[in-house]
DNA sequence: CTTTTATCCTACCAAATTAGTAGGATAAGT
DNA sequence: ACTTATCCTACTAATTTGGTAGGATAAAAG
């Protein structure tokens, strides 16, 4: 039961791109990089699906730097999860086709259903502007 | 973000043996097998971990059925996973010893930190007595 | 107009994890 | 003596994870 690696990045990412709205220019992948000490090849990968997943864009060109392609504050944590993985289900009977070999009425899958709406919901109620906030004032004394 | 299925057929093998409370005899290893789909030699790991959990024991001697160590009351879904898994940690960060390259105090963990509690305490928080009797209420008609 | 540099894009890969199967030992019941 | 159910240790194929590598493209700097 573990997030990846790539989800954790990418809402570090996300969240420098938030404490960044402001800022015209937009941050640049290589800055990120060295922010995060993390490789840049690396977090091409990561960027590439955040872009995919249109929540970045850059800017300018091709060498100018990444903004929110929206307000942070309209970008869940879900929504970055939802780049790199499915819809959420925890175990694979949730998903839609996901077949159970029981011949009764499953109340485990119950169970495991209102677990994963739960998850969901932590997930979806959470944004952007609200993690970048805490961020300042949890650093700027 | 996955529970394993080795937790999934645990849980049903510990409601099948929750339903059997009152059954002095326990339950056969083989029975629980043929009830779950599950081949005898693959719940022969799940149950050795049961075991090592101290979850469930068998009544008699070599060729007895198992049951629960304890009320199936007193028995959480965490307790069941904790059979199989660690601690809960859905990011490494928040093991003990876990370490983060950020340089400044980091608002992610914070977020992720609560994440966790609240998945746990959900697992905390229910029980095999509660899953066996809805489990008999939405069967039985 | 050449060199540098930052992003873009496709492969590839080693290590870890998952979801089992296989083989046989042990011991109890018939 | 034979069958059968649990116990115990190995092994393994497939998938996932967490990256690295190489090079193309295009903009900007000199």
């Amino acid at each position: 039961m573990k997030f990846n690696t790539k989800t954790r990045y990418a809402l570090r990412t996300m969240l420098e791109l938030a404490l960044n709205e402001e800022n015209d220019e937009g941050v640049f992948q290589k800055d990120i990089a060295e922010n995060q000490v993390v490789s840049v090849k690396y977090l091409d990968h990561i960027i590439a699906s955040l872009k995919a997943a249109d929540l970045v864009e850059n800017v300018g060109g091709k060498k100018s730097g990444y903004k929110l392609t929206r307000l942070a504050e309209e970008i869940s944590v879900y929504d970055i999860y939802r780049a790199f993985e499915d819809e959420l289900a925890i175990i694979d009977c949730l998903l839609h086709g996901g077949k159970c070999p029981t011949k009764h009425l499953c109340v485990m899958k119950d169970y495991w259903t209102g677990l994963n709406q739960s998850i969901r919901s932590n997930m979806e109620s959470m944004n952007m502007k609200e993690l970048a906030n805490r961020h300042i004032s949890v650093n700027d004394k």
